[in-house]
DNA sequence: TCTGGGTTGTAAACACCGTTTACCCGGTCG
DNA sequence: CGACCGGGTAAACGGTGTTTACAACCCAGA
């Protein structure tokens, strides 16, 4: 029963080396040295031997892409998983600090990933890209907090948030739903509070604005600790999470 | 009393027009297409010529980063000068508006000066980057609040941090008079409370953040109402600046 | 006014790049 | 066996950054 063929075999194994020599070559010296030359002469080929397996240099970078974000969402997903249960949101607080350490050892890998403009845009009607699937692992994650089975403790809040933002987040949510759904985990739009969808946001935003900053060093000052500021942000947002993370207005009426 | 010679003023002409046709193709085709032999094919130069003016194509690269950033400073600054005094903290969020659509008007620009690795790494020695000029608008800004002046209304507040955080703002806060002294603004750091300091490293990661994600398209949902998030993050940080934007443990404390 | 030197440009060349074309060789299958 | 085709090569094309040698020009000083 050899579905695959010993040539699908040998085709889809040096497929594989292409892509690590060419990891290899990203890691090292960094973007502009990912060449067709380079990758060739690692593996002991010439450059125009690569077009059989990839149709240009840019498709093999996507294809890179793709590969890293599989590699970060399995790294990030394992060490979710293992995470100990002591702290509050133990598992959501792993799977910062383990994007922050990832981006911060793989800055090359960082800035091709999620710092570029056209990484994302592949063909526009293929499904799902791997960016997705990484974007998706913060959903799932997150779908496993205890919160989020108690969908009497946060009955429907649509009314919290002004009109056309309550569309957005409606919206949102639908599309979680669906992207959770394809990831195995069942959820209705009722148990998926709009603050909760929100909230996610807001976490994304600012865990990706931080990790951001201190990988191409863009504080305004010279940060000596940046891991202090980092659990800083990280306990913010846990309270924010605590306290049922409504909409800003809300928050800011709520003060006066 | 020609302090200039026509020498002088006419490598200076050519050395702008090359930035200009420089810029120019960085807009237009990308980053990729900064390319020494079209900037010189579009001066009706040779592209050897250009090593007149710049010892390296890097180096032009990073003399463009300089020239976005301070053409980037003075948009804003001049924004945020007239920009209507009505609405709270106006000025302040006149600048993240102006930059945020400065970003998304200029992506390739923006990707370039904030959100590539090489590009803040110039010669280290050679005094203030014009990158730092630019982080410091927002410093600049900040300083023209009115909370800013009154020294006895924010008494110092170093206890409300837990010690290690306290002296990393402190250093910050170090940095940001010396910088504020540099730009004329004259201040003592009796007057800055560690609360200010914190508060504006949150407003401008979240800020970054967000700006970033947008221009990337990195959101974990297709955003049809980018807009919407950027004011309600605006929003959100108002009122954590009105209501005194104090420490994250703190804060998370005082829900209980 | 002539002459020299520094400034500014060019042409040629080198090594490298992505990509295409033609060709070749060996495993696979009718 | 013989044809086919997948996977590799060599050669070539145009483009790139960069260096070198050389020419032209401006401008100061004798």
């Amino acid at each position: 029963m050899s579905g695959v063929t010993r040539r699908e075999r040998v085709r889809s194994a040096t497929e594989r080396e292409i892509l690590t020599q060419a990891r290899g070559l990203l890691v090292r010296e960094g973007r502009e040295a990912v060449t067709l030359r380079a990758i060739a002469r690692n593996l002991g080929m010439t450059a125009p031997a690569l077009y059989r397996y990839f149709p240009s240099r840019e498709e093999l970078l996507h294809r890179l892409v793709e590969e890293i974000c599989s590699d970060l969402a399995e790294l990030i997903t394992t060490r979710a998983r293992t995470a100990d249960t002591g702290e509050e949101m133990g598992a959501v607080l792993t799977v910062c600090r383990t994007f922050r350490t990832w981006a911060l050892a793989h800055p090359t890998e960082f800035e091709l990933v999620f710092a570029s403009q056209q990484a994302g845009t592949g063909t526009p009607t293929d499904g799902p890209t791997a960016h997705d699937q990484f974007g998706s692992i913060f959903l799932r994650v997150i779908a496993g907090l205890p919160d989020f089975e108690d969908e009497e403790l946060a009955p429907s809040d649509d009314d919290a948030f002004p009109e056309p933002m309550r569309d957005e987040l409606v919206a949102y949510r639908r599309e979680m739903v669906t992207s959770l759904g394809e990831l195995g985990v069942e959820t209705t739009e009722e148990q998926l509070t709009l603050s909760a969808v929100y909230l996610i946001l807001r976490w994304w935003g600012r865990l990706y604005g931080h990790v951001a900053l201190e990988v191409f060093h863009r504080f305004p000052f010279t940060v000596s600790n940046a891991e202090l500021l980092f659990e800083s942000l990280l306990a913010e947002l846990v309270a924010e999470a605590s306290s049922g993370g409504g909409c800003p207005t809300r928050a800011g009426r709520s003060l006066d």
